[in-house]
DNA sequence: CTGAAATGTAATCAGCGATTACAAAATGCG
DNA sequence: CGCATTTTGTAATCGCTGATTACATTTCAG
């Protein structure tokens, strides 16, 4: 007698999940459930349980895929910091013909539309308490879009496009003030302002262009 | 037969506790245990046993005084308030006989100086998913700093201080930079920096008075 | 076809925040 | 002082969580 054969889906990704004992693609369905998760009820009511509910599976599953509770987030911060650094490239592919000074700016805009676009990677990957970052790849790939933007702002100075001023901390200044305008932004710093019916995006991105004007030669 | 009568310490802070059924002041001991276990521990293993057992009374007992776990950390994010309110109060009076500019920049000084001399309690307050910023004094508070700082800038501007630009985007430019300076470098961003052997608050210093210097006519 | 590896389930553990009933001490009042 | 009331801490307990283990199912290499 022949036994019903399932219909051996392998590594389909597209149509409903039609509920097999292997999910197919757990470990990157747990990471969307997670984001999906931060949104609805925020971080700190993330569990795991609730997680693998959401996907529809064993609350013991996840651990298959994700050690502890802090790998599970520390990954959705690498999904971000990939976003990121697509961003980045993104924008500095855009201003490849430009200065050096206009594409240190290019990449500080390319951070704020990663930032506002994608609020609840930004908000994982900036709340250090849930995630593993020295443990990670994150502190090494932050460190080298720090180390480009440093190198930005010399070659801004090299090339006699800046007032005056020490270049690396012109560099870290205005790392500083994106990364605090973001997170300010995020956490509700900016209630009505002062001209309302604004986009926060552009909102910010202006004050970013005054900082570079402020230092331009 | 006189019964061995405990000396009745009533409200005495200082000595040894003495291990009496009530502990005098426990509200303030469990903030400072809180404190002390977040230098030690971390901020995520902060646990309200573990303060309690710190302290030496039962797993209960905190909750007589703070009904969450977030009102024992809010509790302590007020207390970050007090003395960042206190940091700012001594540098304005300091500043008192100098023009806006320069006691905006005091201002600035001050929350360096509080943000770096009590790190954790800047790491709490920095922390929103730990604590309850909008149902408490903190958000009030926090405004009102802003104010203060959006008012310096508006009357540097009056006063001919400014070179050009929008004075309350200086001001919010200002605050996101300074936020942004504390809270990488608590996170660590600033590894080697370029300059070895540097007070991290001094260089921070010299990075805002060099905002202020490109913001000054 | 078959054994090994990968992946999910079920059961279970200790620790946590929080609640309740109860005990002890401090406090206010005659 | 004496005594009731309020405050403050204890003990026991609940539901939930992160994590582990033993076991079941599926996949896959040879």
């Amino acid at each position: 007698m022949s036994r019903a054969r399932i219909p051996s889906a392998k590594t389909s990704v597209g149509g409903p999940p039609g509920r097999r004992y292997h999910h197919g693609n757990l470990r990157q369905a747990l990471l969307e459930a997670t984001v999906r998760l931060i949104e609805i009820q925020g971080l700190d009511q993330v569990s795991v349980r609730a997680v693998a509910k959401m996907v529809g599976v064993s609350p013991g599953a996840p651990f298959r895929h994700f050690p502890t509770r802090t790998a599970l987030l520390t990954a959705v911060a690498e999904q971000a910091m990939d976003r990121l650094r697509d961003e980045i490239d993104k924008a500095l592919a855009a201003a490849a013909d430009e200065n050096a000074l206009m594409r240190y700016r290019a990449l500080g805009i390319g951070f704020f539309t990663w930032a506002f676009g994608n609020p609840v990677h930004f908000q994982v990957i900036s709340t250090r308490a849930v995630i593993d970052f020295e443990g990670s790849s994150l502190r090494a790939r932050n460190d080298e879009i720090r180390a480009v933007m440093a190198g930005m702002m010399r070659d801004a100075q090299a090339a006699g496009l800046l007032r005056r001023g020490d270049p690396v901390r012109h560099a870290v200044a205005g790392r500083a003030l994106a990364y605090g305008l973001a997170r300010m932004s995020i956490d509700g710093q900016f209630p009505s302002w002062d001209v309302e019916d604004l986009n926060p995006l552009q909102e910010v991105i202006g004050i970013f262009d005054q900082f570079i004007a402020s230092i331009a030669a």
